[in-house]
DNA sequence: GATAGCTGCTTGTCCGACAAACAGACAAGA
DNA sequence: TCTTGTCTGTTTGTCGGACAAGCAGCTATC
């Protein structure tokens, strides 16, 4: 009998959790490179493979920066961009059809309007996303629009004050980019639909300006909605 | 010049994509055994190793289930769980974003409130959690009733109809969960305060049976404020 | 002092190996 | 014939070794 572990894990999801856990309690702190592998394996005392494979979950987490952007030799730096696995995980429960897309957007409408009711300005970045979406819609430029827009809303969502608001909204629209975007293209007339949606841009901040919250608010609501059912009139 | 894709993303990392639009796209379906992990490699060109690397994000993506119960040796069914993945991606994201604890207790009362004025009818689930919880009051046990408490929380998210409001309400929980149960230690006179949750949560279902969803939204919202901001009479 | 080349380290990938667990076949006994 | 025990093959989980390529740092030369 020579081992006996309590469950039945594999070592590299233990190793992972427990390199998690290390990350997560500042055992590894952020911006920080992590220990080689092989020096990762020694102290864990395990292959390297195993290591390996713990850092690809890790790295699926977004906790630790590695192959997903230019994989050059240079080790790997800790927690970034967890926000965009979780968009990414998230959207991919929508695709599997785990979660509804309507559910989504009635929740993105909800969250949307709170941070706009909490807005009392506009921010300059907020601005410069109706600039660059103007530019777009000369060109029929679809990318860069929705670009702009995501920007648009995510900026407006911090705005509020709410980091955590901010935040979810930021992943809600990671999430449902790609419905976005297909929908654009799917679009015959685009330069009508660019410059309504720009419009509606504009009119949402114009509220916000006046000082009329609510209203910037039941816009924002409008606008996505019409966005998403655009059968009912 | 033998190779030159298009940028520089590892192998690894290369077959986890084109492997995750496979399932996605139904060419390997749901509930459905994947080939072997040698197969996959000769398939794919590559090697075992970079296989499993592979399988490795799949599955932190929860679009493979595999090790994370009991990882015998049979080989692998797909997807499912995604959304548990998801909830795990944005509770680390919150974790490492260093989030205040206000802007999550906030955004919490805006989903729970709004998932409470969608709800029409409790569930039997929920009831059963005010049970417990009664029970856990009379022990004193302060985790079989936080237990209870998440549950009822998230039960009644669920009932509100929408899932995406459910989910996130439910990783707001996972997120909370730490300083709630520090919060409940500390407290002196335990029995006093679980007694007035229980009562709380008491009067949501009451208001909720009565049918008066706003009253049982705003009941919520005093007792997540509450909770977390006693010193404010 | 500046630059070119060398050396070592690290990652990404592959291969071969082995224990353990499981599935199916196959043979022995009731 | 049916049951049961064994045996073999397959598959996963893990390890170790190997090698190319890129990068860093040092050294030697001009």
């Amino acid at each position: 009998m020579t081992i006996s572990p309590v469950s039945r894990v594999p070592l590299s999801l233990d190793v992972a959790q427990r390199l998690r856990a290390a990350i997560l309690d500042g055992t590894f702190p952020a911006e920080t490179e992590l220990p080689t592998e092989t020096e990762l394996a020694q102290s864990f005392g395990v292959g390297r493979s195993t290591i390996r494979e713990a850092l690809r979950v890790l790295q699926a987490h977004g906790l630790i920066s590695g192959a997903d952007t230019v994989s050059t030799a240079r080790p790997r730096v800790t927690h970034d961009r967890t926000a965009g696995a979780a968009g990414l995980a998230l959207s991919t429960a929508l695709q599997v059809g785990a979660i509804p897309l309507g559910d989504l957007v009635a929740l993105r409408m909800l969250l949307e309007a709170e941070a706009i009711r909490k807005t009392t300005s506009v921010p300059d970045a907020v601005r410069s996303c109706l600039v660059t979406m103007a530019a777009a819609v000369e060109n029929t430029d679809i990318h860069t629009f929705h670009a702009a827009d995501v920007d648009f809303h995510v900026q407006l969502a911090y705005a509020g004050g709410n980091q955590a608001l901010g935040f979810v909204i930021g992943v809600l629209r990671d999430c449902i980019a790609g419905y976005l975007l297909d929908a654009l293209d799917a679009v015959a007339d685009r330069g009508t639909v660019l410059a309504r949606l720009l419009a509606e841009h504009q009119a949402i901040v114009d509220a916000l300006d006046a000082g009329e919250s609510d209203r910037a608010a039941e816009l924002v609501v409008a606008h996505v909605r019409d966005f998403y059912e655009p059968e009912t009139p």
